[in-house]
DNA sequence: GTCTATATCGGGATAGAC
DNA sequence: GTCTATCCCGATATAGAC
């Protein structure tokens, strides 16, 4: 005897569809840009549910910061504890983490809009994530001195990385613009290009030539 | 017989006091963030005075914008037009870029604001302060090949200029927190490192080995 | 749980005295 | 030119019917 309990009706938790519209204008919009109507709007329902389910716009923003955050960070924390050569994790991680942006494009300028907006409580919220940075920057301190790099603090290391990654996604609507013609697909084509291009480029910027 | 015309009275112009104020609240606020109660505030005065000048929000926000436009604007399109070689250009760019940021820290994350707010016609606004983007990816392309630099494609070559130079400003609360013990005046060297960071890293980075 | 109607409030903008 | 007082709208939030 089968209940058709999870297809029963059309509403398939009204929870998930608000919070589907909200991440959707939020991550665009920002908190002070979003509007609760919109995002009512968006999940094909009345404005006045929305405040039913989460009592306040705070409380709705929080919680899709939350999932942004938790969709964000394991994957980073698990790499770059990994104890594979430096090489393997700068590619690893290139490829890792412009593959998660093109999936989601709009999550970095709404983690730095956040970051700057509210730069208080940010880290421990980062910290609670399990992002340990004074660990990755031991780990790739000794990576480079061990494996014959060039001399580098390893904090520029880390903020190019990251500053390679995020940047073209960020900056994206300027750049595709005034350089591609504002073509939307070749510029899709080139972020892909970058998962490989941007390993390479800091690979020979921290080799040893002779 | 001297008229004491510029220094007479307190005000030294309150038009000037007003763009000071809503320079300073915009860039850290953006559009939707700011209150225009703030600005007058902030200058020291009534939030009607404010509109007696320019009559709304949008217009003041215009006034700076445009501002803050005209000083990021000239400086670069002076040196990418430069008959240098590509060496020359990178360090160049690095420093006077990186320490035009340091003069206008918050410059970088209110413009990357409005261009994913506004990515209509921003563009345009770029190329009328002479911003020549495709001729830039001309000159990269043949300094790159006559000067016997590796082979990269000069598009992934200016992006990774820009992200290098801009990122450390927009991520900087995070980046301080998590890496600097929120130490500000560690972090202004660390800023001021990359001026030459930034270049070395980018030559070592397009040079070929042996 | 979902809707309509409405209360409430904050903030941009204007009127008018000085 | 500068102020106080006020208008007015848009947006968050709540009340209450169904």
């Amino acid at each position: 005897m089968v209940k058709n309990n999870d297809l029963n009706n059309s509403d398939k938790n009204t929870e998930k569809i608000i919070l589907d519209a909200a991440k959707k204008v939020f991550l665009v919009k920002g908190f002070d840009g979003a509007r609760m109507q919109e995002i009512a709007d968006e999940a094909g329902i009345n404005k006045a549910l929305v405040h039913y389910y989460f009592r306040s716009k705070e409380n709705l923003f929080d919680a899709i910061f939350k999932e942004a955050f938790q969709q964000f960070m394991p994957q980073v924390a698990e790499i770059v504890s990994s104890e594979e050569p430096l090489i393997r994790i700068i590619e690893k991680f290139s490829d890792m983490y412009t593959r998660m942006l093109l999936n989601n494009p709009h999550l970095p300028m709404f983690i730095l809009h956040e970051i700057n907006r509210n730069p208080e409580q940010l880290a421990e919220k980062f910290r609670s994530f399990g992002v340990k940075p004074e660990q990755l920057v031991q780990v790739f301190q000794k990576k480079c001195s061990q494996e014959n790099y060039r001399v580098i603090d390893p904090r520029h290391l880390i903020v190019n990385l990251l500053g390679l990654c995020i940047f073209p996604f960020v900056a994206r609507p300027i750049i595709q613009k005034l350089i591609f013609n504002n073509n939307s697909s070749e510029y899709n084509k080139f972020l892909e290009s970058r998962k490989k291009e941007v390993a390479e480029f800091i690979i020979n910027a921290i080799s040893i030539k002779k």
